[in-house]
DNA sequence: CAGATTTCGACGAAAGGAACACAAACCTCG
DNA sequence: CGAGGTTTGTGTTCCTTTCGTCGAAATCTG
């Protein structure tokens, strides 16, 4: 319970403040600084001296927007001063990817992988191959921040164990320390799960920018969830938070994976879709683009079945909208992909269902970040702590001012 | 966007450090204030000195531990040093308390009303007479900080729109522009839900001390939902948020007054309770009573009742253990009383559902604040302010040291 | 009663941002 | 093309707040 705060806390607070709206908003003015941080030129001027110095910022001419008044220079992030690795495991692929401060991919790759019980010795060695091949095109002494992983299954946060991936067959997997070992890295290592880090990448870079009561709902084999909520991610006590896929929404459905019966993954989830459609529950991705294809093209069945997921999607959602109370409702993962054809059923199915929030005050939009959108969620869940005390990557004692005033 | 600290701020949040600990913990030695908030001696003496010279805190001799050292002077949180009223609307009863700093009760008063649809008018001003006469007791210049409310319904928390109360037939009552005016006080007046107020209570006075993540499911003619995840009250965007008594579980089931179908509420309502047990749903908390003794007596009847209502709770509960993983599950309101006789059956249903946390992981128990649960969450909720930033309440040039130092 | 322990009280030091004044860079208008 | 207005960078001084350290005080132990 260390609440007290000192002198040395501001500092801290404020060169948090700084980078992180660098971070997330990209390059700005010296006056947008400050309008945007409350902070004064002179602090303004010091602290992003000191970012300079440390690399993480950088200083570049003014440009001249026709605007009476002394231009102010233009501070970018800079990509190359931080850096973070990228991971994720899904069910049919893994990838990584280095992150610069700031948001930019200096680097990816992703590999497909059949589908099914993937073993996870290979995958912890693949994925350090992939991360090694990706550092060789960096300068050795690339200013890694940490590891940040997405995964498809359960996530306890503090330790990165993996609690069960169904999808995945694992169970009890710790996962954070295997890979920090495989990488051989020096730096820490976080997991998330899939939809947590989802809601992450498209509040800080999608669909949700600036929302602070964010509802994503990840569709890929399993439903899940990710929320944010008053602006903090929502991730319960051990970090289980967030598996909406496993409500109870029908006592008279089907047996769940998970053991339990009727949960609202196994109303809407893939297989529910696919066996709808009259498609093998095999059939993977490539199913559901084929059932949309059959839905454009106006097949009766494929349209019902569309219309059947997107009642119970509008039931389960109703659900979550009465907990939660979000201001936008974010659909991944494959419902991003359903979402102009469940649209309607859904809507409809929402608004009988909310008790208090009209459907005008909530949206509901498909995701926007496309394949990598978890890549970019486990970056910024790696820059993290960067964002939230730079003043550990800033020298301590460099009083160094004057910089890049060229 | 104003994330600029000054030292201001420090001090601002040194002092909210101060109070907040001495209001949730009780008097403490001035060394204990130091390990609590990681301040030094020096600091801390400094702004207990200006407490005590606003009035908010007490110094008091030291008392002798029997531990060596020079002992440590009490520091109590005066409860005549600031004061708030609380508020509640209940469905068969309003009542009104005056709350001091540290949670001391200076006064209450409740009185009952016979269910049904209770007009606004009548209860604004019913309030008003209650809190006049708890006023009568007490110093015309009382510090009163503000007025909270706990009222059985849907509120948003930035206006205090009480948006449907459907067990008292309100449908967008402005609350708390209402009660501002009735009660004729300056200060500002939150409502809040019954639920989101009980998990208040019972985190800070009751069931839930310490602990960061709680769900606290509240049963009265209704079903509400208090949640605290990561420490803070879970709102929602216009702070609708919470009402888990309407996630949909049964779409085979009932329907309910909210106008869906199915929803948890319907199920383990006291409606349903009384239903199985073969009552009168009209039979209120003394059919829920008369049940339990039935029950305790060995009633076949009201011991299946109440275990079917144990599993549905336990099927509600699974779901958002699912969503929230809450660390503790505080069961409130007549969830509170019937626990015992449902237990076995809910964490049947639990364990069997729950699907990353283990029963292990979670506490379920009964709600430790009885009839004034809400009045305390309610004054909770009035603290708040004060509790934030208790710099607007100390003189702000009162360089008082040296204050009762006797 | 001497010693150990813990805390108090007071002072100066340190750290950080605010406030102010001035200079620089840009636009606009005559 | 130049004067004036506007906005922002720069540097200095000041203010606020806590920290660190010292000697003194209060208590327990042996």
């Amino acid at each position: 319970m260390d609440l007290g705060q000192r002198s040395e806390t501001v500092r801290r607070a404020n060169l948090s403040a700084i980078v992180r709206v660098l971070h997330e908003r990209g390059p700005l003015s010296r006056s947008e600084l400050v309008t945007a941080t409350g902070l004064t030129r002179s602090a303004i001027r010091g602290l992003v001296g000191e970012l300079a110095g440390a690399g993480l910022a950088t200083e570049a001419a003014a440009v001249r927007l026709g605007t009476p008044g002394r231009p102010s220079p233009h501070v970018h992030p800079n990509p190359e001063g931080a850096v973070v690795l990228a991971l994720e495991i899904a069910v049919d692929s893994i990838a990584a990817a280095i992150v610069g401060l700031g948001g930019r991919v200096l680097g990816a790759t992703r590999i497909e992988r059949p589908r099914g019980h993937s073993g996870v010795d290979d995958i912890v060695t693949d994925l350090a191959t992939l991360a090694a091949g990706l550092r060789l095109g960096r300068p050795a002494d690339d200013p890694l921040i940490s590891v940040g992983v997405a995964v498809a299954g359960v996530v306890r946060r503090q330790d990165g164990l993996v609690s069960v991936a169904p999808n995945l067959g694992w169970t009890d997997v710790p996962l954070g320390a295997r890979l920090a070992r495989a990488l051989g890295v020096m730096v820490p290592v976080f997991v998330g799960n899939e939809a947590d880090l989802g809601v992450l990448a498209e509040h800080r870079r999608g669909a949700a920018i600036g929302v602070d009561d964010v509802l994503l709902v990840w569709g890929e084999v399993g439903v899940g969830g990710g929320v944010i909520t008053g602006g903090m991610p929502l991730t319960g006590a051990e970090g289980y938070g967030g598996e909406i896929g496993h409500m109870p929404v029908n006592p008279a459905g089907s047996p769940c994976a998970c053991g339990s019966v009727g949960c609202w993954e196994t109303e809407v989830g893939e297989g529910a879709l696919l066996a709808l459609a009259g498609r093998s529950p095999d059939a993977g991705r490539a199913g559901v683009e084929a059932t949309l294809a059959d839905a454009a093209a106006g097949s009766p069945v494929a349209l019902s079945a569309l219309d059947q997921i997107g009642r119970w999607l509008g039931v389960g959602l109703a659900g979550l909208v009465n907990v939660f109370n979000p201001r936008i409702i974010v659909l991944g993962g494959h419902f991003g992909r359903i979402h102009p054809f469940v649209r309607e059923a859904l809507e409809d199915e929402l608004a009988r269902r909310s008790l208090a929030a009209p459907l005008a005050l909530v949206r509901i939009v498909p995701a926007v970040l496309g394949e990598n959108a978890l890549l970019l969620g486990a970056a910024e869940l790696a820059f993290e702590p960067l964002l939230a005390d730079p003043a550990n990557w800033v020298r301590p004692t460099g009083g160094a001012l004057h910089l890049a005033t060229a």
